[in-house]
DNA sequence: GTATTGACTTGGACTATGTCCATCGTAGGA
DNA sequence: TCCTACGATGGACATAGTCCAAGTCAATAC
């Protein structure tokens, strides 16, 4: 977690306190939080924080590579802390929960030449979805 | 296309000139529109429709099975009137293009039961992303 | 063909999510 | 300690989508 302080810092951040929250909100919980929720955690710990100062953190986070955009739905993006570890998600079609999985297979190798279409493919990203054991099969 | 119509009689639809419209601007194309799109043409055929009839009558499609809602990014759902053929769907990162994409391999035996988390697992979708040959890698 | 009725449509207000911008504040170097 | 450019602020704006009360009309019954 410090570990993610000190690479902002590495890369040349100018450390603020607004920041700083927003990093450790995200760093210190394994969930995916929309950037509402960042907002309301960072809020609670600084109480002058802007919308955009947690939206700017985001996007900055997400352009250095720190964090993942996760758009599982049409709704809010989320944003996934584990973004050094290759992984897929499993997302409750009921409540909207979200496991980071590892599948097994290379996804794209799965994608045959004639399947491309001229595209350069650099990325492929799985959601599987079904029931988490709260929601259940019925 | 009189397919679609067709079905949706036979599952009870009262056929409306603006549902009708709806189903014809989808199935008369293999694009994948958002709503903003689907009203724009469908405005041009029935000048009166409104925008909350488009969004009831995409959502209805899709409770029926008959479209399938694809949320890339964190924008605009698109529409995808080819629910009937499974694929997933290759994205250019560049201009938001969608083309359908049919991978080899089973996504979902892919997820070996450990890293199921007691989810009742009960589908999988890819999205391959990279650049178009427009927008190029060079 | 007409009457009936409840499902469908309308448009506008409302909510949610996200972006932009002019101004102010401050981290970090000199 | 001072300077200054980078970052924060908050409020307006933009986009996507939802809700609702009132009006309209497709399908059925006669």
């Amino acid at each position: 977690m410090s570990d993610l302080l000190q690479r902002l810092r590495a890369r040349g951040w100018r450390m603020t306190a607004q920041r700083r929250v927003v990093a450790e909100v995200l760093a210190g919980e394994h969930v995916h939080f929309t950037a509402d929720e960042v907002l309301a955690r960072a809020t609670s710990r600084l109480p002058e924080i802007s919308r955009a100062t947690v939206y700017n953190t985001l996007g900055e986070l997400v352009s250095l590579g720190e964090v993942i955009e996760v758009a599982t739905d049409g709704r809010a993006k989320r944003y996934d802390p584990n973004a050094h570890h290759p992984h897929q998600h499993l997302v409750c079609s009921g409540c909207g929960a979200i496991r980071d999985v590892h599948p097994s297979g290379d996804l794209l190798a799965e994608l045959p030449e004639s399947e491309r279409f001229g595209f350069t493919v650099s990325e492929a990203e799985v959601t599987y979805r079904g029931l988490c054991p709260d929601c259940g099969p019925g």
